[in-house]
DNA sequence: TGAGTAATGTTAGTGACTAACATTACTCCG
DNA sequence: CGGAGTAATGTTAGTCACTAACATTACTCA
């Protein structure tokens, strides 16, 4: 991974091979794909959080969907604020400034949306509607977590704010 | 286009190759990827709507982020809704169910997030601010349309609204 | 009719991944 | 301490999406 860093930094992520990765960390390319099951996971891992989930079904029965989705996260968030390494920043940087990586955020989220989709629905939420709630507030999450990643700001716990106050509708 | 959507159904998106599709198309693979910029393409199509911007500019300037999109989306459709063909649905179920296309999806919404963010800019919204609001409401935008895709509902206008609905915080 | 242009074909290559099998290193039990 | 077993790594060969460079056909329009 460290390899891959220096590289991504070094050449950009298009620009650097599989094969130039292995090679720097005096590895096969085999090996490179032992350990990552893509290119793009040695920037994009999806810590799914069951954290997440159960605050969501811990939230007020009468909470409209997206507001339970919001309300879940932020109790997630400050009872167990994940540790976060500057390598974690640095990664995410690389994503944020590469267009062909957008993708594969929103596909690693995957699961994490389906968690949080179910969590609503097991609160009485349509499965419709569940699933709208859970992309929004992933999608939110998201941009939020890139846009933290281009920034300055040393606190995630704000950029986390921030998507949550647009989404529950609190920003000009 | 045609070979391809009887390939996916046939076989599966995953299980046909560029090269068959060609093949059934009667042409080069070569003559496929000039017609398609990638295989998902043939699936997926960004529509990017100016009005859909514009409509947002022309939100009043009291209403938060979130709900001018919101209203941005909802005065679009109402609008121009595009006209739908049944194969446009065929394509999204195809997208729908298959879990490596999520992530084209998202790739794809990349321009009309982008326009949505900077409608919102430039009605005074903090380009971070715009960028979540923007990209929550193309996921729930997302979720609904894959959901409609997946139901017998004609009216695509009913799955939009239901992701508005949502984003508004009006779903229980 | 003939020149020019657009669409298609050909060939060859890159790069992300995968499968099958050989090999080394490392562990742990007797 | 030695040898069996297991985990990590290497080797080889292949598939598939996609691209570049160049040749060729078809089609248009003066």
């Amino acid at each position: 991974m460290a390899a891959a860093l220096e590289l991504f930094e070094e050449r950009g992520y298009d620009a650097t091979t599989a094969a130039a990765i292995a090679d720097r960390a005096g590895v096969t390319e085999m090996t490179f794909f032992r350990h990552f099951p893509s290119k793009d996971a040695v920037l994009i891992a999806d810590p799914y959080d069951p954290l997440i989930a159960e605050a969501i079904r811990r939230q007020p029965a009468s909470l409209p969907a997206l507001a339970a989705a919001i309300g879940g996260v932020a109790a997630a968030w400050t009872s167990a604020p994940p540790p976060l390494s500057g390598e974690v920043r640095e990664r995410l940087r690389i994503v944020s400034g590469t267009p062909s990586l957008r993708g594969a955020l929103a596909r690693n989220s995957a699961q994490t949306e389906a968690a949080i989709a179910q969590a609503l629905v097991d609160r009485g939420t349509t499965p419709a509607d569940a699933r709208i709630a859970a992309s929004a507030t992933l999608g939110a999450l998201n941009a939020a977590l890139l846009d933290w990643a281009d920034g300055d700001e040393p606190d995630l716990g704000s950029a986390i704010d921030s998507a949550l106050r647009v989404l529950a509708g609190g920003a000009g």
